[in-house]
DNA sequence: AATACCGGCGAGT
DNA sequence: TCATACTCGCCGGTATT
């Protein structure tokens, strides 16, 4: 009954990861506003913030901000610079930071395109010694090979870890002793928790709770009762600093992909629009030697109401033209029923594809055999 | 009664 | 102000076995 696990996780996070990236590319902007902009295509300046540099950030751009808005607040800055995302580079530059962090021990996790989780063995009464000597090696490592400003965050497991980097970026490096988790979290609004959004914050504030250690000290029968028998408990857990979640690197399970119509419509010819969506998904299943069962179409109402449609098929497919084929049928049956009585009438401003539940596909002998049988 | 699937919602980057 | 593009996880309801 050896349930104490010891460990030390480190968590890395690429500052500004986006801006950053263009910060390298092109050394010039470093010391001007750098937004990194996602065109919707609808009007010149139509589309939302990705992210911004610090020197945005501090004039009041936000992530998720309206892109005409971002332009207000920088309107007196000249030098300020709106550059498309361009994702495919930023993953190249991903890829090769996540090798540098994987090749330092022996269980890692990819969180995100720009963070990581790194678990270090630890021994009883070594207070992360270990940990500190490698998370400043990852460190340094990014800055020198990659030119690029990272902050690390250690803790005794991943939440903890992700705390010590959320409290203090960018270029931060913290560590919170084993043991001082709850002197850490306690006078921590609740929404600085992990996991805790503006939803249940706000939910949290009606019964009296506002900060984490009014968490960790609340009623737990009256949060399982008020967010379920699954994330009652776990607030409550993490209120205390206890994270039992393991740091392993999972394959993704789903993809998707979409896009924002030129106009919100009711019903149109959606070949055109889902035909490069589909293209893309199938290179990733090929990419991936695997193959989806289950295909889903996104739809975003003029009103920003997200309705999803999905299918399950027996035979496992990877071709772009079936999975358009089912896309289409979903949204020929969705479309053909949004005008009964429950659903209403509204109009769609975003469509997408969605695929997941992968099988393995391709060159295995395996599936030679059954194909043949 | 257990499991699978579906669609909505919340959270995070 | 006028609101992107992803990924993951949970909830409750319903269908399947």
């Amino acid at each position: 009954m050896t349930n104490l696990r010891r460990r030390a996780v480190i968590a890395v996070d690429l500052d500004y990861f986006y801006a950053q990236c263009e910060e390298v590319r092109d050394p010039s902007i470093r010391d001007k506003p750098v937004v990194i902009c996602v065109f919707s295509g609808r009007t010149e300046d139509s589309g939302a913030v990705s992210t911004a540099n610090y020197v945005a950030r501090e004039l009041g751009v936000r992530s998720g901000m309206p892109i005409a808005f971002a332009k207000k607040i920088l309107k007196s800055h000249q030098d300020a610079r709106f550059l498309p995302m361009d994702l495919e580079y930023y993953q190249s530059v991903s890829e090769r930071i996540m090798e540098i962090i994987r090749s330092k021990g022996e269980k890692f996790e990819q969180a995100s395109i720009d963070e990581a989780y790194l678990e270090i063995g630890r021994n009883d009464g070594d207070d992360f010694g270990l940990a500190e000597d490698i998370g400043r090696k990852i460190k340094e490592e990014i800055l020198s090979s990659e030119k690029m400003m990272s902050t690390v965050g250690i803790g005794q497991n991943k939440l903890m870890a992700k705390m010590a980097v959320d409290s203090k970026k960018p270029n931060g490096f913290t560590i919170i002793p084993a043991g001082s988790e709850r002197l850490f979290l306690n006078p921590l609004p609740a929404g600085k928790l992990f996991g805790v959004g503006p939803k249940t914050e706000k939910k949290l504030n009606s019964i009296g709770i506002r900060t984490v250690g009014d968490l960790a000290s609340a009623d737990q029968k009256l949060l399982s009762d008020l967010f379920g028998k699954k994330l009652g408990p776990e607030l409550h857990e993490m209120a205390n600093g206890i994270d039992e979640s393991l740091v392993l690197d999972r394959p993704a399970e789903q993809f998707s992909r979409i896009v924002t119509l030129k106009r919100d419509s009711e019903g149109f010819d959606f070949y055109d629009v889902l035909k490069p969506l589909c293209e893309d998904l199938s290179s990733k299943l090929s990419y991936a030697s695997i193959k989806c069962k289950s295909i889903g179409i996104i739809a975003i109402t003029n009103e920003l109401k997200v309705k999803t449609r999905a299918k399950t098929i027996s035979e496992a497919i990877q071709s772009s033209d079936k999975i358009q084929e089912i896309a289409s049928e979903l949204f020929s049956s969705f479309f053909g029923k949004q005008y009964n009585p429950d659903e209403g009438r509204f109009k769609v401003r975003r469509i997408g594809v969605r695929i997941s539940d992968f099988v393995e596909s391709g060159d295995s002998k395996a599936n030679t055999l059954e194909d043949f049988l």
